[in-house]
RNA sequence: GGGACCGUAGUUCAACCGGUUAGAGCACCGCCCUGUCACGGCGGAAGUUGCGGGUUCGAAUCCCGUCGGUCCCGCCA
């Protein structure tokens, strides 16, 4: 059908007869000749219709409208010297078209333009609705292209390493912990349900014990919870496992497999190894698990220097096993009114929206002077005051807030606060890719509302050796992949141990029965010959979107939903017939709010 | 489950503190134009201001509800 990609032509392929097939992008009518941007997967070319050429081509050129999908024949023609369109990769040529065929016409209305040259925001509802015409634009082109790179890129790096891709059961069962599954009604089995995956973590695990060795997989996972801008219903995971490889081995190969994807992708050189951050240093310094390193604005601790103030909110946070932390923020003086960090403020507002009750201030002046609230004055002694001023860093002009309370909350409040201030005050440096391994978390955190301990990462990551003994308190041998503050991987070294894991599952308040039900497949392939093994998975998703500059997974994923959970485009979810249901055993309790 | 913001022509936006016939760019339709490339010129059509109710002499504007969208909290091992 065609012989060229539009975008391809250059003066090379002069006085060629070629034959082209793609959308108008534009067209320019002169009366006497006529201009056509086509446009294809590759670019676009200018078509010129002259009117010495065939009067019926003539005629079809001066009907054609926006998006009409065209096949057109002609000769590559080196554009006269004062036409060259420098802007424009084939702007040298031109296609004088000799035959032109409407393969098909535009009815009614577009919603939104689709040029090259249309840059103007459409509403995402109606890009989402017309998904199919959103991705003929040079944004989605980009990503989906950026996204295939991504993969194909792994595929080959991973191939190269000897890892075998495997898929896994998107069918499976529901297991405990972790988010709210997908349920799919068995017909067969009547009254029983499969899951979709959360992810292939078992599977896989299984794959090392069968023998496989090095695994890879993108694999599409499930969890049905609330929205966020990089939060899908559905994502994909690059999702990865190994034997017999201890954990710098396995962080040296993710290495390398994200510094290859970053040359492939974008042509950046990332310096490896990452460098490592304890989880406990992490939290320390910045308040959080998943560090944004491009910027400073650390946190530091000064419980011990606050523990005796006459100003309750400090010693008091103190006094009930609490802390009280400090952000220094330069020139804070001048750049933040008290107006934003008193309530009612931004600044205040992000640390409230975090949980905080509310947000301490000091004002460093010159010479000392502090300003700030009476009650943290009359309680600062000049001592005090100079040794928090030096722990902090602070000099005149600095503004010091203050977060205290239980050292979760404070941690995230001021984490919060961070990362707002960083943004408003524009600290964050540009093209700066800031990969950071956490490494350590511990094992097990205490759940409040359960009362029960549960697993930070999942139940099968492995406890640090030294730790076996004392699994409440236990470090797990997991790492995090950060990269500008949001987590684009995280992993573990898995337990191999049928009698370690029914100990974990124990710690995590099991019953030895329910660990059986629930995970006694996973047991009895660990008491048969198990490796020692790990693994890691990316947000394939949330990577792209890193490396094409996107604010949301939504603009990489082909046909995504909304924050309803919707799709515009099919309006799914939708009704079925009630004999579907009764074939699968299934009856719907839901009313309809209308009708009560 | 909760908070915030948004919804005006096909589309992107405007319309001040409630006050003339709700405007503009692009797209669309018609006419003109032989070197443009975001072509240009002249003219035209296009609106249940998401929907429902209320306040008012008068509502795109204020209030309540509702639907849809976005961001966030909770939730997401």
């Amino acid at each position: 059908m065609r012989t060229h990609y539009c975008g391809e032509l250059r003066s090379t392929h002069g006085h060629q007869e070629v034959t082209l097939c793609g959308w108008v992008d534009r067209s320019r009518d002169h009366g006497g000749v006529i201009f056509i941007d086509l446009r294809d997967r590759t670019g676009t070319v200018q078509v010129t219709v002259a009117p010495e050429g065939s009067a019926q081509v003539f005629h079809q050129a001066e009907q054609l409208r926006n998006e009409t999908v065209l096949r057109i024949s002609g000769h590559v023609r080196l554009r006269p010297e004062e036409s060259v369109n420098p802007k424009l990769p084939t702007g040298t040529v031109e296609v004088v078209a000799t035959d032109l065929t409407v393969l098909n016409s535009i009815q009614g209305a577009l919603p939104f333009a689709v040029s090259v040259h249309d840059e103007e925001p459409v509403r995402e509802e109606l890009r989402l609705r017309h998904r199919y015409l959103d991705l003929r634009r040079q944004r989605m082109q980009r990503n989906l292209a950026l996204r295939h790179q991504v993969m194909q890129t792994a595929r080959r790096f991973l191939d190269e390493q000897g890892f075998l891709e495997v898929e896994t059961p998107m069918l499976t069962r529901s297991t405990p912990e972790g988010a709210r599954d997908y349920l799919v009604p068995s017909r067969v089995c009547g009254g029983e349900w499969f899951a979709l995956p959360q992810s292939p973590q078992l599977f896989k695990q299984l794959l090392m014990v069968g023998g496989v060795e090095r695994y890879y997989q993108l694999a599409r996972c499930f969890r049905d919870e609330d929205l966020r801008a990089d939060r899908q219903p559905e994502f994909t995971q690059l999702d990865l496992e190994m034997s017999f490889l201890s954990q710098e081995q396995i962080l040296a190969i993710n290495e390398h497999l994200v510094a290859h994807i970053w040359k492939t992708a974008l042509g950046v050189q990332l310096p490896i190894p990452f460098p490592r951050l304890g989880w406990s240093e992490a939290m320390a310094r910045y308040g959080t698990d998943c560090p944004d390193t491009r910027y400073g604005l650390e946190l530091t601790d000064v419980s011990d220097l606050v523990a005796d103030l006459s100003f309750k909110v400090f010693s008091q946070a103190v006094a009930r096993g609490g802390v009280v932390k400090c952000l220094a923020i330069p020139h804070g003086n001048e750049r933040l009114s008290n107006v934003r960090i008193k309530p009612g403020g931004d600044v205040f507002a992000e640390a409230t929206t975090a949980g905080a009750r509310g947000l301490a201030y000091i004002r460093v002046r010159d010479r000392g002077v502090l300003d700030t609230i009476g009650a943290i004055k009359d309680s600062l002694g000049p001592e005090q005051a100079r040794a928090l001023l030096e722990r902090c860093g602070a000099e005149p002009g600095t503004l010091l807030l203050f977060g205290a309370g239980d050292a979760a909350t404070v941690n995230k409040a001021l984490d919060r606060v961070r990362q707002f201030l960083a943004r408003e005050l524009q600290l964050i440096p540009a093209n700066t890719w800031n990969f950071v391994w956490v490494v350590d978390f511990p094992l097990l955190a205490w759940n409040k509302d359960d009362q029960r301990l549960e697993a930070l990462h999942h139940p099968f990551c492995a406890p640090h050796p030294a730790d076996v003994h004392n699994l409440a308190q236990a470090r797990a041998q997991a790492y995090d992949l950060v990269l500008n503050g949001l987590e684009v991987a995280g992993g573990s070294l898995r337990i191999h141990s049928a009698t370690l894991q029914q100990q974990v599952l124990e710690a995590m308040g099991f019953s030895a029965d329910e660990a059986r039900r629930q995970f006694g497949f996973l047991m009895d392939a660990l008491a048969m010959g198990a490796p020692p093994h790990g693994g890691i998975a990316y947000g394939v998703d949330r990577l792209v979107m890193l490396l094409a500059g996107e604010e949301s997974i939504r603009d990489t994923i082909a046909f995504p939903k909304t924050q309803q959970a919707r799709c515009p485009l099919t309006a799914a979810p939708g009704s079925v017939d009630p004999d579907q249901l009764k074939e699968l055993h299934v009856a719907s309790t839901w009313v309809d709010p209308d009708s009560t």
